[in-house]
DNA sequence: TTAAGTGCAAAATCTTTGCAAATGT
DNA sequence: ACATTTGCAAAGATTTTGCACTTAA
């Protein structure tokens, strides 16, 4: 089953045309552990084995590739989460809500929830949410 | 009629114990000048007469006061905006709605809006938005 | 007068950049 | 073998802390 998993991490690279490494398995089994998006200062002290730098290199890189996505928690802090549907290199679509549990201080995504309508004020047109 | 603002500004101060020096008074002009929320950046290279230092404890006065209230916009910058109705010391209340103009790049707040609904999961009830 | 606020210097973090060594294909 | 990726060192940026001086009340 895990065997399984680092299956569907490594098809992923393949996708987006990344190598295979170690440091970025590790990322993606880590993310895709939580059904909450991990603070990036979480992620480090778990990789405490590797590089702090090859750290923030591996979140960019995912990030643009529409691997994942960043989020920002009530302290301004960068969470990742994976995400789950269709996000392009460079653009995101897999618009939903997060919401900061106050309690365990996680932030959860909302991907099951429809996008409440929301009115822009005059002039303003919805890109992403 | 800036004879009138200062003076709001003044009791605003006032009111929350603080004193009534150029530094403060300077923030809450400038904010309250804008109909967006106001970067960090921005306000700093605005008020390059005053320390960076004191930039921050002011900001971090005025929010602990509930008189202003902090929003991180998509690039996990901090960005401030006087608070419109009642927040009290420790406690925001003036919850709302913000978005981030790609075009502009500024933080609207959407102080109109009714706040849609929003149903969390099976136990999580909400706190604040 | 005196408690609160400011400015400066310096520490502590956080993030980015450059380059040589290591690794995946 | 070659282009990518990593680790390390170091630069840059951001945020916090300590302390002496200044200012509002």
């Amino acid at each position: 089953m895990s065997q399984i998993r680092s299956n569907n991490y490594e098809a992923l690279l393949e996708t987006h045309h990344l190598k295979k490494t170690g440091p970025r398995l590790k990322v993606l089994s880590l993310l895709s552990a939580k059904n909450t998006a991990t603070s990036q200062p979480d992620l480090e002290s778990v990789m405490n084995d590797i590089d702090r730098v090859t750290l923030y290199r591996i979140l960019n890189a995912f990030e643009e590739k529409g691997i994942i996505h960043k989020v920002f928690d009530l302290n301004g802090t960068a969470n990742y989460a994976l995400c789950k549907s269709h996000c392009d290199e460079g653009h995101h679509h897999d618009e939903h809500l997060h919401f900061n549990c106050t309690n365990c201080k996680n932030v959860y995504c909302l991907n099951d929830l429809n996008l409440p309508a929301i009115n822009l004020p005059a002039g303003f047109l919805p890109d992403s949410f």
